[in-house]
This record gives C-alpha cells, structure tokens and sequence, in this order.
DNA sequence: ACCTGAACACCGTTCAAGT
DNA sequence: ACCTGAACACCGTTCAAGT
C-alpha cells in the first residue's frame, strides 16, 4: 500500500524545462490487474451500477479507451471482477463425515463474501463460471457432494441450484440496502421506513381479494434476511442429501 | 388492431394553409396503459434492455420527456410491465387434496409465462410484490401452502424462496438465449457451439486443480433446463411439505 | 505495443415554454 | 393538464493518430 507509487514519484516537481504532460501522468503503468483493482474499489464505494469504463479511467486517470487494451469490453471487466472477488471465498477440506455440514458453511461463505462487495452478485446470476476462482469455489462444492455420496448428475445439477439460489439471495440482501437514495442519512433507518411503508400497504390491501395476503402482513414483512437464507439453504442441503441417501442405500447409510 | 389510427386518419392529406405539424402527430391520445403496452411490445421483440424511455418515445411517434407524464420513471414503468405480464399467469383453485401438486404447476407456469417475455424476471428480482396481479399470484401461493397445513411462518418464508428461485431460473433460461448476438443467425444453434467450447474448456483444464470438475463435464453441461427446474422446484416443494406434516401430525395427516 | 482525443450513437431526467 | 424541444450530465465502443 505505502509502496504503490515508486517509480513514478508523483511528487518530485518537475525540472525545469521538460514540460510536464497535459495533466497528471498516469502513476503506474496500466495493467489489468490495476483495472480490475480499481474497478472493485469503485464497486466497493458505490455500487456496480457506478462501475463504468468511463468511470474507472477516470479514477486511473486516464480516458475510457485506455482500458481496451487490457480488458476486451465491460462485460470482461465485470468477470473479471467476480473472479478477483471469489478469490476471497475460503474453501474447506472435504470430511465426508460431515459433508452435509460443510457445504452450507461453504454456502454462507459465499454469501458472506458476496454481500461484503455490493451488488455483484448480480454478474454471477447466469454465468457459466470460467475464472480459476470460480471454478475453484465449484470444485469444492462438487467435492463435497462427491464426498457424501451424491451422483454425479444430481451434483451437476444441484451446483446450478445451489448457485441460483446464493445469487438471488445476496442480490435480494444487497438491493434492499442499496435502494437507499445517495443523501437519505443511514441505509438501515431508511430500509426500515421503506418496511413500514410496505407494512401499511398490506394492512391496506382489500381483504376480499388478498384474503391470505391480508391475514399475513406481519409474517409477510418479516425482513429476516438470515432466517429465508437458513431455510432455503436447508431445503436445498436436506433435498440434495435425500438422493446421496438413496444411491448408499445398498451400502447401508448413517 | 384494424382500428388503431381511427380518429388521426394519417392518411388524409393536409387541408391548404393548415401547416401540418412537425412530424406524424401522436396517433392515439398518450396514457400509462399505452406505454405500458408499446414497453412490452419493445421487450418481446428486443428484450428488457431495449426497452429505454427514448426507444418506448420514439416507437409512441413522440419525444422521452412526454412519457414522464404517465410514468414516474424507468423504475416504474418497469414494474408497471411485470405486473402487466403477471396478469397472464392463470391461477389454481386450492384443492386441500392435491395442494403440492398445484404449487408445482403454478410454479410451472409461472416459468411459462416469464420466459415467454424475455428477460422480465430481471425486474422480479429482489422486488416486493406490490402490483394487483403479482399480489394476485402471491395470494395464489399462499392460499395453496395454507391450505395444506403450512405455518404461516414457513409460508411467508417460502413464498420468498420459491420467487427467488423462480426469477433465477427464469433469468438462467432466457439470458442463455438472448447471449446470441444480433445478426449471429438462430439463436438456438448459437447457443449449442457455445455449449461446445465450454465443454471443451472445462475438459482442457488441469486435472489436478480440478479433479471433480474435471470428471464431471458431461453432467456440467448437460444445459437441461427442465431438468434443473423440475429438480429444483422438487427439492422446494418437499422441503414445504416435511413443515406441513410436521405441523398437522397431532392431527393425523395422509 | 500501448495509449489517447475525439467522435459516434446512444442513455435518463429536468425544465421552461407552449397549447 | 398534457405535451414537447432542448439541454444536462452521462453511457460503451471505435478509430485514427500519436509515442
């Protein structure tokens, strides 16, 4: 961090005569690396939706075409960015005694890590994952099930499932705190006002044509973030676990 | 359809000395429901990210500020066309007897319906149902699960889980169709000799970093996406249904 | 090879002015 | 009340020109 600007040294003046370019050089030497670097910063601050080719020059100091030569378009960009972003992800040793176990910690990992960058959630949602990182993070799930017993064609298919179900959750996590308009005070007091809101429109809701709606406002409201993520997740480990149960039956099963 | 330019009639010439105005005049007096109408005539033919304010404009034979007198924003009339959308889902009578079932096939034409609209399910996402159709189909749910026992709880969590689940798959289905560019011929073809470089990027991958993905890359893009959906709604349903009979059991349960 | 200024073809939203 | 032209502050991407 405090090493990041050597060789440029941007706060040398410049020597008389050797007229300094239009405005502040580039500091260090465009990589993609760097772009992906400073393009996660800018996602951390504000958002993805603030993560533009413009703006991430910008904050490189430098024009939006600059960054076409280290990243074939946006679309690179932003996968590049969940890659970088999975990287974080910690992954478990499979013990194919408690499997089951392990892959809803590995579950909420991923969801720990999604939810602690905004709203990037939103790249993995149909993406066929192709990044070292990602594919790391699917290794260790299909390890796992492996480890328990699944069949390999309920695994592919509960990979799918289970990656569905992680992206939407932290997308619905992270966009009922992001709703929050940009000089609306605390994200949290405005989310809950928004609820109450919601809450009053249900109550209002005609109970002749919402019977069950009507009758549920409180359970409807909930917030509970972590309870509909448990169980979910739950439903998903308990359902996949059911097939590993059949296919050992032979074996005998614990 | 026949009648659409009565009252304009664009086909009489202008009367001498009457200037015409600056272009086609609007044909048909503005109102939410016909922009909500031409939206999704935009999104059917070119998908969600087609449908701007200026594109929706330009398609009414007017300018973008005209539509902010129907519509707050691109936000709502995005809303304004999901529930629109929502209004073709035909809803189940509650049979007590066979509610799991009915669930399912709501669920299914749930799909149905979405998929038949591009990428609508992208505005689904992470949304509190508050339009009187998609409040329609929530009831719809809801009154099935309370009818089979459910706590409310679990119902108000499930209907959660089961939206989720829904737009992800929903948004799964139609972006992998949608990825074909412009004038890359049928889409569907498309789509398969892209299904073929991903398999043979994940059969060229390093066995040892990747040893399960590595033995797993016929049932990794097997696409199927019936199957995932069928497994995934399989798995939800059951998982619904162990709360309902764990509910009832004092009172006796099929 | 890498970088860039300028341009192209777009965005959503606002606002004063018209009818 | 409804509609609009014009403007504002943005987009992603391309390309010829520079170093």
């Amino acid at each position: 961090m405090a090493e990041a600007d050597r060789g440029a040294r941007p706060d040398m003046p410049t020597p008389p005569g050797r007229r300094p370019r239009k405005a502040a050089p580039a500091r260090q030497p465009l990589t993609q690396e760097l772009v992906v670097d400073t393009a996660i910063r800018v996602l951390d601050a504000e958002g993805l939706e603030a993560v533009t080719m413009r703006r991430v020059a910008q904050e490189l100091g430098t024009g939006p075409a600059s960054l076409y030569a280290h990243v074939s378009g946006k679309e690179e960009l932003r996968e590049l960015m969940l890659d970088r972003v999975a990287a974080e992800i910690r992954l478990p040793v499979p013990d194919p005694a408690r499997w089951q176990e392990q892959l809803k910690e590995l579950a909420r990992e991923i969801r720990r890590v999604y939810t602690s960058h905004r709203d990037i959630a939103v790249v993995s949602m149909a993406l066929i994952p192709t990044g070292p990182h990602l594919l790391d993070v699917a290794e260790a799930q299909l390890a796992l099930m492996h480890a328990g017993g699944v069949p390999k064609r309920i695994a592919g298919l509960a990979v799918s499932t289970l990656g569905m179900f992680l992206d939407a959750d932290a997308i619905e996590d992270t966009l009922h705190h992001a709703k929050t308009p940009a000089g609306a005070g605390d994200p949290w007091t405005y989310f809950q006002e928004y609820l109450n809101q919601i809450r009053e429109y249900f109550a209002a809701l005609p109970k002749d044509r919402y019977p069950t709606v009507s009758g549920m406002v409180d359970e409807l409201t909930a917030e509970d973030g972590d309870g509909r993520f448990e169980f979910g997740l739950d439903m998903l480990v308990r359902g996949i676990a059911s097939y590993a149960a059949e296919a050992s039956r032979p074996a005998g099963d614990g």
